[in-house]
RNA sequence: GUGUCCGUAGCUCAGCUGGAUAGAGCAACGGCCUUCUAAGCCGUGGGUCGGGGGUUCGAAUCCCUUCGGGCACGCCA
């Protein structure tokens, strides 16, 4: 259905037209002055140049031509000219309450439907196989997801790929350090022809402490003041490492059976870790994807590459010229193989999209990785057009991250310098949720006298369980109520303080209106099944439905700016609308039923926009808090 | 050096396809719980929108310039 504001300007472009000017003029906005109207018209001040007349004139022929307009299908309850030439208007609230109407039984909550319909890859995650998750993967698997789910209610067909690190030399570190550490295993002896073991010879935590054991070995490190030759030692002993590691991943790659067993086994282990840890980030992925989805067939793509021409030798590796004549700045070739003929990321990453052309013609991809890899994905796009790995008319899209700094402005670390492992941040996020929501158990919902209050009976476990669904809340709006292309400053003490514009604010106004709806159901009172708008009586609940209006043009706004931001200020706007309306109407208290019918059906459809909209952006909200 | 992003209240951020008095949150200060969850509501104070030019009836928003900062810039991912 058509957003609210369409259906006004409609009305004023009409007025425009019968006054004889381009209806093209008669937008309709929110105003820009609540104090004054709620809504504005700037469209008769820049007809002035070329009609040869006043603003203020103009403003004044459209008014009259909209005061013609009567009944219930007017728009506008009032209608000022003011000043240089604004139009300002109120709207009519049954004329609103119609639309609200349409919207609660509308499955799109007035969200209009796309012109075409598109088939949209999702390319975030990115997490590595046997390396802990940190706060560097958290940006882009929220806001992937967001994007995903933003895309998706937009009305397209959405595909989210993870596309794991899982091939590189990080691969083959780990074998060789197992190999180091258990060279009895079957999967290194070679004459090995028997059933390899179906369990992992390692568990999860052990994978995540040998990697950057063998990493650390592999880039011994010089200590501060250390001369070169004291350090020479233990750097020849980590490039011999180093040098075992590149063999073992060469081994893997040529197809070595023990090695790919191994490999399975990795695989299998981390991958099963994954999937809980972003299940508990409310995420998830249709493709399971990785740099190994698409080795067999980097050597086709090269071939091809080669054959046709698009890519030749410099400095000795295989590389695509990208640069334009428009360029203002230096673009270097992107790079298809290493001068020692090894692939790189630059050559999965083209395979993939390659393959995705072949699998699923998507008519985009977007990427959302760090900012900082823009000026790669820029090459690897021009690369992929200019070699038809992928068609003229696939929109490639890079939606590049800002860096998670700690309140010091500098990359986020934990108290002692290393990086912070996400489950860690999330468990501390979510103690903290847990401490909060028994305090207020004990202390009765206020800080009255009498025990209990709302979460009176509230037993631990599901304390938990709502501990956990307001951490996430906390964590996720928290990043997305940025822009994704900031840097933002992750605060710990800020995030789990939850007052103001924040996850839990948002929560906790919905469990209010969830409660009253609650009780009003336990009243004994018919809820009927279709939504039915009224009027609104006051400020408050006619401020609470303008802001309802406006949700499926945001919803498609935030799509079209991939901008989930756009969703989180709207839904605060709208906690702020509710709690004003919360705070000023007696709902439950109500004795004319007529009028609290009325309310409820406000809140209802209330409820439904904001479940709908924090879906959006990948959480949920608890029944009570 | 080249390119790119950013600079808005003490702090963290919106607003940027030009519109009427630049908005929030936190922090500070003052009110509101015998009424539907006070994780709330209401109010007060706080700004040369980095500086300077320009375009415009009108600029935080567009253009130029300058200062300050982040980031990237062929064999890492």
């Amino acid at each position: 259905m058509k957003a609210f504001l369409q259906t006004v300007t409609e009305q004023m472009q009409a007025a425009f037209e019968q006054a004889g000017y381009p209806k093209e003029s008669g937008v309709v906005t929110l105003s820009n002055r609540p104090d004054l109207c709620e809504l504005q018209c700037n469209g008769a001040m820049a007809l002035a140049k070329s009609a040869h007349k006043a603003p203020f004139v103009i403003a004044q022929e459209i008014a009259d031509e909209l005061a013609k307009v009567s009944g219930e299908d007017a728009a506008f309850s009032k209608v000022e000219v003011v000043k240089p030439g604004f139009l300002n208007m109120d709207v009519s609230p049954a004329f609103l309450a119609k639309y609200l109407s349409q919207m609660a039984s509308d499955e799109r909550l007035g969200a209009k439907e796309p012109e075409k319909k598109k088939k949209i890859i999702i390319d975030y995650g990115g997490p590595n196989v046997a390396k802990p998750l940190h706060v560097g993967h958290l940006r882009s698997a929220v806001i992937g997801e967001a994007v995903k789910r933003i895309a998706r209610f937009a009305g397209h067909e959405v595909i989210g790929d993870i596309h794991m690190g899982d091939w590189g030399l990080q691969m083959g570190l780990i074998i060789c350090e197992l190999k180091e550490r258990k060279p009895e295993l079957p999967y290194f002896d070679e004459s090995f022809e028997g059933e390899y073991p179906k369990e992992a010879p390692f568990t999860i935590s052990e994978l995540e402490e040998i990697y950057p054991t063998a990493s650390g070995k592999a880039n011994p490190k010089q200590a501060e003041g250390e001369s070169d030759e004291a350090f020479a030692p233990r750097k020849t002993q980590g490039d011999a490492y180093k040098a075992k590691a590149m063999e073992c991943t060469k081994r893997l790659q040529d197809g070595q059976r023990g090695y790919r067993a191994l490999w399975d086994h990795i695989m299998a282990v981390s991958v099963a870790d994954m999937k809980k840890n972003y299940e508990n980030l409310n995420v998830d992925f249709e493709y399971w994807n990785g740099e190994s989805t698409v080795h067999d067939r980097i050597p086709g793509m090269v071939k091809r590459l080669k054959d046709e021409g698009y890519a030749h030798l410099s400095e000795g590796a295989l590389v695509i010229d990208v640069a334009e004549e428009s360029d203002t700045k230096q673009m270097p070739p992107c790079m298809v193989l290493k001068s020692d003929g090894a692939s790189l990321y630059n050559t999965t990453d083209l395979a993939t999209l390659e393959m995705r052309r072949e699998q699923d013609q998507p008519d985009q991809v977007i990427y959302v990785v760090d900012k900082r890899q823009s000026l790669y994905f820029e090459q690897i796009f021009r690369a992929a057009k200019k070699s038809k790995i992928v068609d003229d008319d696939t929109d490639l899209f890079f939606l590049g991250f800002g860096t998670v700094n700690g309140k010091d402005g500098k990359p986020y670390k934990t108290r002692e310098g290393g990086v912070m492992r996400l489950s860690d941040l999330i468990g501390q996020i979510r103690e903290t949720m847990l401490k909060k929501i028994l305090d207020n158990k004990n202390a009765g919902g206020s800080n009255g006298e009498e025990a209990g209050g709302e979460t009176e009976g509230l037993d631990m476990k599901e304390a938990e369980t709502i501990a956990n669904i307001v951490a996430l809340s906390a964590i996720k709006y928290g990043d997305l109520s940025n822009q994704a292309a900031k840097d933002y400053i992750f605060d710990i003490d800020r995030f789990t303080s939850f007052e103001g514009d924040t996850g839990p604010y948002i929560l906790y106004t919905i469990v209010r209106i969830r409660s009253i709806l609650a009780k009003y159901e336990k009243s004994g009172k018919e809820m009927a099944k279709d939504i039915a708008i009224a009027a609104m009586n006051s400020a408050e609940a006619k401020e609470l439905a303008l802001v309802l209006s406006r949700f499926g043009a945001v919803a498609v706004n935030a799509y079209e700016e991939l901008a989930p931001h756009k969703i989180c200020a709207y839904v605060y706007e709208l906690a702020n609308a509710c709690n004003r309306f919360y705070h000023s109407t007696r709902i439950l208290g109500e004795t004319d039923e007529a009028k609290q019918k009325g309310y409820i059906d406000l809140l209802r459809l209330t409820e439904r926009v904001f479940t709908v909209a924090i879906d959006l952006l990948g959480f949920t909200a608890p029944e009570r808090m």
